[in-house]
DNA sequence: TACTCGCTGGAAAGCGCTTTCCAAATTTCC
DNA sequence: GGAAATTTGGAAAGCGCTTTCCAGCGAGTA
């Protein structure tokens, strides 16, 4: 019944190949008259060894005539590690994460991996869960964008988590600010953003400036109110559109008239929602109200009026964070130029790499001279 | 440095288990005094054979203790199917896809499955690669978002990906209408949607209608034009903001004044871009110009002002799509309860299977009645 | 010329899991 | 009660690739 060991035979005509599909190394091998290994070797380039040339030539082309393309599972169990690589994110749907998804994907795609992208839906446990998957199947490394959760029982077993992966080998940085993580990260220079907003917002004549800030506990949020400084109202949301709107509906109640110039929301989309909140509560922005916002996501642009706010180079982000994962060091400097700041702790297995973006604040028709300034 | 390893103390002490990770389904084996066979057979159900009572619970048992997760990739080779699933989209960035990619992670994640995803920043031969790739390491399905290109060359050679896919058993499932391909895809009515779009602004008294079109070429488009019907003066663009905006500054110069009283945008993005040459053209909306969209967005409702569009359930699309490419039959019917349209040629090997979403009018603020419709 | 190296290509032992084939243990039927 | 039919657990052969060892060989050294 088993008799398929055609194999060997050099049967001339009407060679089928057998229909579930791909061509194997062995067949390579075979048609260049090499061994297995010498093929292997020849291929992928990995073991160490090179093979010289007449051979190798021998073997790329019979690999080109038979359309070889390798096996990544063969490959993983083999070698004990794969190519792919896990993006792990809140949520697909927000434009934060996905312009970082874009970047991260193009920098993977240069280099031959492919992506494997999950969405916790800020769900800590998810997180963990997918970590546990990726190391499971071996993965090459894992990127965690968005801040972790900051609650004591899950964050210890997500260090656990991102431990276990990393003893094993797995690489796994971080996109913006994590809390405790000893592993790779790119952040923003929140601080810096923050800051320049405010002095934005100074110089315009603003003195009585609100805050609509993001969850508290985010280290995220606690740069950016760094870099704000004192002597502000502020109101704690959620980072989400809704969120932002009532924290600004409070605000603008609370300080009834020109009690407020002006607001500064820690994200783009508390600042859409403090834009309607304005709008219902009868400020006019930019004249009554000037609003700046945290991210500078595509549509801040077409927000009405057109939001001024610290633009984040997201996408760079996202491809230089895959960029340090799959490179293990450090390649050039990023077209942004960020200053690298390497904590190499001599004690440490291996140390702990920080890109820091720098930030730069976009202004649009959200922020405008304070109303009574002009007399400044 | 880090000691929240508190949980794992309860272990005998001793017993090192190697560096390198993982659990082998060999160890469970030994450690439920089995053999190697049986332990697969207990804790992946798929042979065909059950285990009865006592042997399965022991191994369960042995399994939970020593915390085995199993190795995909072994799995996928000895099965010669591997159990993730790839998401090609245009680009990641685009709400639109991004709605699609949650709804489909969502079932994926259901179903224990992992998604590759993969943009293809609109580059066609980048779709083709990644079938290929997704071809070689056995993956379960593919799902194609987004129209694919309709370039004869091209799109021969896309269909012979598939083809070469789907005849080694890989699924493939499109999101959204498709110019040609043999293969399962969810659509949403976009012939309905249209006809609803003009009927709403025929009610309010338009009757010199303009639309902003999309590419020709795409099947989506020729839809939604079929739905508009006749007597519209149309402009096509390229289904980006800015093309939206040119093309409906072309329209408004066209036929300045009252010469049209409404606008049909085929997606949001345009729509956004019509609503800024409004303006910019000292057209107000909804007074002087209604505006409509398609896809319904987030971000749609946050435009100024709020846009009136046809909502298409991408999300439910994609969480659809995603469980017909994994259980291969039909489940239930989705919430929205589309008509399931099977054409089930009894000569075809396999039967296409399409799955119409009904859409829906969103009515906002951008719409109102015709300015010299009072009349009526 | 004899002998030790440094290279290069091949044989073969896995990587962790699935699944076919077998044989032993039951059960069923005359 | 014995033979045939049916279960059920285990041994083992891979899946496609990597990588360690080994053998063969021309080169360098004494």
């Amino acid at each position: 019944m088993d008799e398929q060991r055609s194999r060997a035979a050099e049967v001339p005509a009407g060679r089928v190949r057998p229909v579930t599909g791909a061509v194997t190394l062995k067949q390579v091998a075979a048609e260049a008259e090499v061994s297995l290994a010498t093929a292997s070797r020849v291929l992928h380039r990995s073991g160490g060894r090179e093979v010289r040339g007449a051979l190798a030539e021998r073997v790329q082309a019979a690999a080109e005539r038979l359309g070889y393309v390798s096996n990544p599972h063969a490959q993983a169990l083999a070698r004990a590690r794969s190519s792919t690589v896990g993006l792990i994110v809140h949520d697909v749907t927000d434009p934060y994460f996905a312009a970082i998804a874009t970047g991260a994907m193009h920098a993977a795609h240069a280099d031959g991996v492919m992506v494997m992208m999950a969405a916790t839906f800020r769900d800590p446990e998810l997180e963990i869960d997918y970590l546990g998957r990726l190391r499971a199947q071996g993965a090459r490394g894992a990127l965690l964008a968005g801040s972790g959760s900051t609650d004591p029982a899950v964050s210890g077993r997500l260090a656990d988590a991102i431990t276990a992966f990393t003893r094993e080998g797995g690489r796994v940085t971080a996109i913006g600010a994590r809390p405790d993580a000893h592993i790779d990260a790119v952040v923003p220079d929140n601080t810096d953003g923050a800051r320049q907003a405010r002095a934005h917002l100074e110089a315009l004549g603003h003195r009585r400036i609100g805050v609509v800030s993001g969850p508290g506990t985010l280290l995220t949020v606690r740069q950016r109110l760094e870099g704000l400084g004192d002597g502000l109202r502020t109101v704690e949301a959620d980072f989400t559109r809704e969120g932002g709107y009532e924290a600004a509906a409070k605000l603008l109640a609370a300080h009834p008239d020109g009690g407020l110039t002006a607001l500064i929301a820690l994200n783009d989309l508390m600042a859409a929602g403090a834009l309607a909140a304005a709008r219902d509560a009868g400020r006019r922005v930019p004249e009554d109200l000037s609003v700046v916002g945290f991210d500078d996501l595509p549509f801040a642009a077409d927000l009405s009026p057109a939001l001024t706010t610290v633009r984040l180079p997201l996408r760079q982000m996202g491809e230089r964070a895959m960029a340090l994962l799959l490179t293990g060091s450090d390649g050039a400097s990023p077209a942004a130029g960020p200053s690298a700041a390497s904590a190499a702790e001599p004690g440490a297995a291996a140390s702990r790499r920080t890109v820091d973006f720098p930030v730069e604040l976009v202004v649009r028709a959200s922020t405008a001279e304070a109303a009574g300034a002009r007399t400044t």
